[in-house]
DNA sequence: CGAAGGGGGTTGAATGTTCAACACAGCGAT
DNA sequence: ATCGCTGTGTTGAACATTCAACCCCCTTCG
């Protein structure tokens, strides 16, 4: 691949070298974290994710739709999920009394808790792998450049995660 | 989430826009690369890295566990996308000659033809969603930060990636 | 030699995601 | 009212990955 095609040029030495640790990053990261919540919560990041969206949401309750764009997930694949949490005992699904149409996901008691008991070990997680290990100038390049290129694969994407940083 | 947890200090607002910011692009690019590779070339990315791989081994030939090494992924996962790439007649496989424990995956010429046939493709989406849209100063940061998050994540998973630069 | 052990690789079952088809509530036009 | 139409959500099948069990070949040691 390295010098194969010569109509597309191929990356310089220092853009291969830079491609493939991105694209390390993309897998080891998500993996590490997957490893940390299975092994201390028995779920995926996903799952943690809606949890953790519903968490902060006024009533603890959300419409499937509006979840699924926070959680950065197709809403088949959050149904499946739901399913999954419903089945835990921590999420509860009804019909919007508004709106029929709608679905609203609300987080249970025991799913309040389960959310307390997991995000520290979660955060803790974040800090070893990515907070701790790099400068805060680092850390805001990083973000820099993610958002770039996030803009370029998946335009408007990032908008829709950050909404929830408004509030805060 | 944001402020429910007091004993593992929360992130300051500027870190958890990075840590979104971050997350959000492990999920982004590998979608927006397997969605140009499975339209382009219905193959998956893991896939395309193993042809890709392969292309560039002497005879075009390596051992799955090497193989598997190279391309990030447990020897399981491997044995199965060959499975899968044998039946399009990209790959052949067949016991060591050497040592009967080992098993040997080469790129057939369909194969050859076919990774020359894709490349330029992933080369260009790899081009448009990172390489064009950073300065190559940010590039250089991005692949530095990284590496720190990888070697924390997955201490030495980077370097047997990176082996391949060495020749090139 | 022959038996035990270890490492490489494969396989099938379980799990999770995607994709396409479907069900259903509300809305708007006739 | 009723007939579509649209958008929300669910479902089951197809597919990919993981996990654990297993097979086989080589090595080593009795």
């Amino acid at each position: 691949m390295t010098d194969t095609t010569d109509d597309a040029p191929w990356l310089t030495p220092e853009q291969h070298r830079a491609w493939i640790s991105i694209l390390t990053l993309t897998q080891a990261l998500p993996a590490a974290l997957d490893a940390q919540l299975k092994r201390d919560a028995r779920m995926n990041c996903f799952e943690y994710y809606v949890l953790a969206r519903l968490s902060e949401a006024p009533g603890r309750t959300m419409r499937m739709s509006a979840l699924a764009a926070l959680a950065q997930g197709s809403l088949s694949r959050l149904s499946h999920a739901v399913t999954r949490l419903e089945k835990s005992g921590w999420v509860s699904r009804r019909p919007s009394p508004e709106d029929g149409r709608h679905t609203e996901a609300q987080l249970t008691p025991a799913g309040w808790k389960k959310v307390q008991q997991v995000a520290p070990g979660h955060v803790r997680e974040a800090r070893r792998l990515v907070v701790d290990v790099l400068t805060p100038t680092q850390l805001t390049q990083l973000r820099r450049a993610a958002r770039a290129v996030v803009d370029a694969a998946a335009p408007g994407w990032l908008d829709s995660a950050l909404v929830v940083l408004s509030n805060s």
